[in-house]
RNA sequence: GGGCCCGUAGCUCAAUGGUUAGAGCCGACCGCUCAUAACGGUCUGGUUGUAGGUUCGAGUCCUACCGGGCCUACCA
């Protein structure tokens, strides 16, 4: 049995996520999970929480909550809401765990221990009303280049300029508004990647799975000359950096930068899964404990590829211990709003809790599978959810469910017709979906969102032609045994689209399922569509599940735009 | 500034350098009546951003330009 990681980007603490989140790592990522298991294959599919870092600490601060409490509190919520789309992670973690924190720290200590870190002295930005050192992107300031008064401390949003923030005139914080600041010694601990350089070129080289956009821009930084990485920050909550199990003499008061722990959870989440007794850790992440056959798969948006391409194999890598890297690297680009970004401030784009106030989650999977962002930005529009909601899923898929099995039920008592042999009609159904369901198959195995939704959909469409042309409701007034034959292989019919549908629209999937007295959860269809079309026995009951997809009105959209904006 | 990506039908997108550039949606027409006013069929629709170049052959490769987007390591 092939046995497959898979790990979506950990979603940041901080609030809600938008439905770009969703499409850009976790959505494609459960498809993949799910599709893998219906197949056979032993899949561990993890995600977490990533709670460490700067913006933490301030959205505690402005809900009036101690950072711990904060996290804890968002991270169920963040669990609730993905459960509620679908999302069958095998474990969601926390990159606060005590796992996490071990892990962290030893990689740090063995890094260390292998002439790869070194303590340097920063100079950094410190703003003594806020009683804390400001990240370059909390600075604004007038830009020394081009005289712009709301330039960043990294760059200045006017002339584009690459900054430094101790360079900016009358710098301010963001924070705060306070002018109150000066610059300040610090010292951190960099991991030496210089030294890493060719260790990481060679590990790219062989990873001929990665698609163009992830190793060019991998290669981007080796040609650059990779540079030496910070990996602690002057914070109070994160994980606390230890030597030899010890404080850190000079880092009472810092912690590893989030970016350094963050990726380090992937392992330290299957731990946690583990620990509450979910199977060995070791078989999925060491190779010298199994791990090595197994293919390991991570799911991001596109700017998080650099750190998975370089820093955290630099950790990994660097730490010359058995670790499992990641095979294929799928990465997506953004789902826009609107030809703008989503954004919570301003009221525009909708969230994970609030899209399932409005629609099923169903709805938004099938949206954000077909319409996926993976080859390119997309832009989220009313008008196209609405077209994948009526079009695709009501009038092609759940209409042809809802229409024959009605008809079953009218013409058959609701009972699997027996009797009666294949025709010509069928032999060229057959044909037809044998070719669907392989190209169905290939698309999702490739893990081309776009491309499994345009197939799903072709498969379904077979469906009603099929109906139109055999024609159930004439035959049956003169040929009751051909009516027969045509409504039970619509039924299989029916069946197999539960099957093949699962991955991307689980819900609707196991109402259909149950429907017509299949098992669940599916198991993936082999491509001889002769067989799979001669699964449901005669004589089984059936009963059509209530309407499966509720067409949108136009109404709805209005009200919609006015809660969410867009179309404005 | 550096790097990367994109530009194809009204819209959203396809097309290992190889027939006449294809799908879905939208629109028009025809058919069907089992079904969520749903389904099926036919048709309309293109100087592939612009100008050059390489090639027997270019949407695809090269150059320049125009337009849009992203990344750039301390937001994550």
């Amino acid at each position: 049995m092939s046995r497959i990681l898979i790990t979506s980007a950990l979603p940041y603490i901080n609030g809600v996520k938008h439905l770009g989140n969703l499409a850009g790592s976790m959505l494609p990522a459960d498809v993949y999970a799910r599709f893998e298991r219906a197949r056979g294959a032993d899949v561990l599919y993890i995600c977490a929480t990533d709670e460490h870092g700067t913006p933490a600490e301030l959205a505690a601060a402005e809900a009036g909550q101690d950072v711990a409490t904060y996290c804890a509190i968002h991270h169920q919520a963040q669990h609730d809401v993905g459960r509620a789309f679908g999302l069958s992670w095998d474990w969601f973690g926390r990159s606060s765990s005590p796992q996490n924190h071990r892990l962290t720290q030893h990689f740090a200590q063995v890094l260390e221990d292998r002439g790869l870190i070194e303590e340097r002295v920063d100079k950094l930005v410190y703003s003594i009303d806020d009683k804390r050192f400001l990240p370059d992107r909390y600075i604004e300031g007038t830009c020394p280049v081009c005289g712009y008064e709301k330039a960043r401390g990294d760059q200045c949003d006017n002339c584009n300029s690459l900054l430094d923030p101790i360079d900016l005139i009358d710098p301010v914080s963001v924070i705060s508004g306070s002018r109150n600041l000066e610059v300040r010694d610090t010292r951190h601990l960099y991991v030496v990647q210089t030294k890493l350089a060719g260790v990481i070129r060679a590990w790219v080289d062989s990873k001929s799975d990665f698609s163009s956009l992830a190793r060019s821009i991998a290669y981007k930084h080796l040609d650059e000359g990779l540079i030496d990485r910070g990996i602690t920050r002057d914070l109070a909550w994160g994980i606390p950096v230890v030597r030899h199990g010890a404080p850190r003499p000079g880092f009472e008061t810092k912690v590893f930068y989030v970016w350094f722990d963050a990726p380090i959870e992937y392992i330290a989440a299957t731990q946690e899964w583990s620990d509450a007794g979910g199977g060995d850790w070791r078989r999925w992440w060491r190779t010298d404990a199994g791990a090595d056959d197994v293919r390991y798969v991570e799911f991001m948006g596109k700017d998080n590829v650099a750190f998975h391409t370089v820093s955290f194999p630099a950790t990994i890598l660097g730490s010359g211990e058995p670790w499992k890297t990641v095979d294929m690297l799928k990465a997506f680009n953004w789902l826009n709003w609107y030809g703008g970004k989503f954004s919570t401030s301003h009221k525009r784009g909708v969230f994970m809790d609030s899209a399932l106030d409005i629609l099923p989650p169903d709805c938004w999977r099938w949206y954000l599978t077909a319409n996926s962002p993976e080859h390119s930005d997309s832009a989220f529009t009313w008008e196209q959810l609405v077209a994948a909601v009526n079009r695709d899923l009501a009038d092609v898929l759940g209409n042809f469910v809802n229409r024959i099995m009605k008809f079953c039920e009218a013409k058959f008592d609701g009972v699997v017709p027996a009797g009666g042999a294949a025709g010509p009609l069928e032999e060229a159904l057959f044909a037809d979906v044998s070719a669907k369901l392989a190209e169905v198959t290939a698309q999702f195995e490739a893990i081309e969102m776009r491309k499994s939704a345009q197939a799903l959909r072709a498969l379904w469409v077979l469906g009603n032609e099929y109906l139109q042309v055999a024609a159930p409701w004439t035959a049956i007034k003169t040929d009751p045994e051909r009516a027969g034959v045509i409504v039970r292989t619509a039924l299989n019919l029916v069946a197999l689209y539960a099957r093949v549908s699962a991955p991307v629209i689980p819900f609707a999937a196991e109402a259909i399922a149950c429907g017509v007295g299949e098992a669940w959860p599916p198991v993936w269809p082999s491509l001889d569509a002769r067989a799979e079309l001669d699964r449901l026995p005669a004589g089984r009951k059936i009963a059509t599940p209530p309407v499966l997809f509720k067409k949108i009105e136009d109404a709805d959209v209005a009200v919609w735009s006015e809660r969410f904006g867009g179309a404005d």
